[in-house]
DNA sequence: TCCTTATACGGAGGCTGCCTCCGTTTAGCA
DNA sequence: TGCTAAACGGAGGCAGCCTCCGTATAAGGA
């Protein structure tokens, strides 16, 4: 074996369970929030405790890895729905998906505003900013196809959705009400 | 001794220990934030941990214990500053013990807002409601002197603060930013 | 195919905090 | 001064945090 390789691929294994970790960082994370035991994650995941902390020293390593993997996500599905044909549908599904995320990783949002770091920082302002390009692709499809209103801009979606799902979020059946006002946010934006 | 009164007073150890463990839950919440541990509460107020959980069965309970405390000396200061002869120098003062309240007692804000329960909310509604009649009666002698645009509301002045406060948190020296701004904001609701 | 070893795994163990339970102490009434 | 309801304190059992180190294994080279 080549011993002095600095930039060495990581072994099979380890990719698996840095897989299986973020999944069930995902579920346990997202209902528990910021409190929720890594025991149980590395239960969860059916690895051992020390192969948890190996892969993510501290428990925001393993909060930033989660929301990286679940924003890139977002992103990924936004770049698919530009092969859709029709822009305002391929908006409206992706806000949907946005703010079932939203939905099911409550804890995990929570838990990413609580500890704040420079590092956390970075990683929002770069996320962020991906995400905003990605559906500013998509509303450009849209406005191409005449379809939507051609002032409209991605901060407008954004802020409209984020604004709707912090403001309604504590009471029972709020993703409801906000998929409906995005709908007839939506509406709004077409061309008659 | 009665051996039936149902609603006796509290010992005076009781009192007296009460109080000396809000005053550490202060410190050690306002500084450590929703995980901050309890059984150090109770070592720097002085107290056994059994003390600490008879008076506050769960963490909760001490939560809102510290924040009604809180608030409610904003609430009397309020009160206070109706003496004063410059109602607007009153309500700069008032907004002052606000921010600095804000600045040093991050942890505990974010641990109410991370635990959010029936009974808590009620405390917060009531606790809003309180401090918005006690900042209104602020306004209106400042109106009532002449020193004050008289279409002033006491939401305006709160709004505006909450805003600036929770805009700017991170930062370092956000706090000197914060007053700045809040001077201009007040200066701009003076009659000229 | 087998050997070698860098790489990765798992969990025991020490520590801290959570919360309960109960024996001890004390405030305050008569 | 005596009595007792009320309050105190901390031991103890349990769970989670994180580190350390002996064991296992993936994968390059002979």
């Amino acid at each position: 074996m080549t011993p002095r390789n600095p930039a060495r691929e990581p072994r099979s294994d380890a990719r698996r369970n840095r897989e299986l970790l973020i999944d069930a960082a995902k579920v346990v994370l997202g209902q528990g929030g910021p409190g929720a035991s890594l025991e149980n994650v590395a239960r969860r995941a059916g690895v051992g405790i020390g192969t948890l902390y190996r892969h993510f020293p501290t428990r925001e390593h393993l909060f930033q890895a989660v929301y990286r993997h679940e924003v890139e996500g977002l992103i990924r599905l936004a770049t698919q729905l530009r092969e859709s044909p029709d822009g305002v549908e391929a908006l409206r599904s992706w806000m949907r998906a946005n703010v079932a995320l939203v939905a099911t990783k409550r804890g995990l949002l929570v838990a990413m505003s609580v500890t704040v770091t420079e590092d956390s920082k970075a990683m929002y302002t770069e996320l962020s900013a991906r995400l905003a390009d990605a559906v500013a692709a998509l509303v450009q499809q849209a406005v191409a196809q005449g379809v939507l209103r051609s002032d409209t801009t991605a901060e407008d979606l954004l802020h409209t959705m984020y604004a709707l799902c912090y403001a309604r979020q504590p009471e029972p059946g709020w993703e409801a009400q906000v998929l409906r006002l995005l709908d007839i946010f939506i509406n709004g934006l077409r061309t008659q």
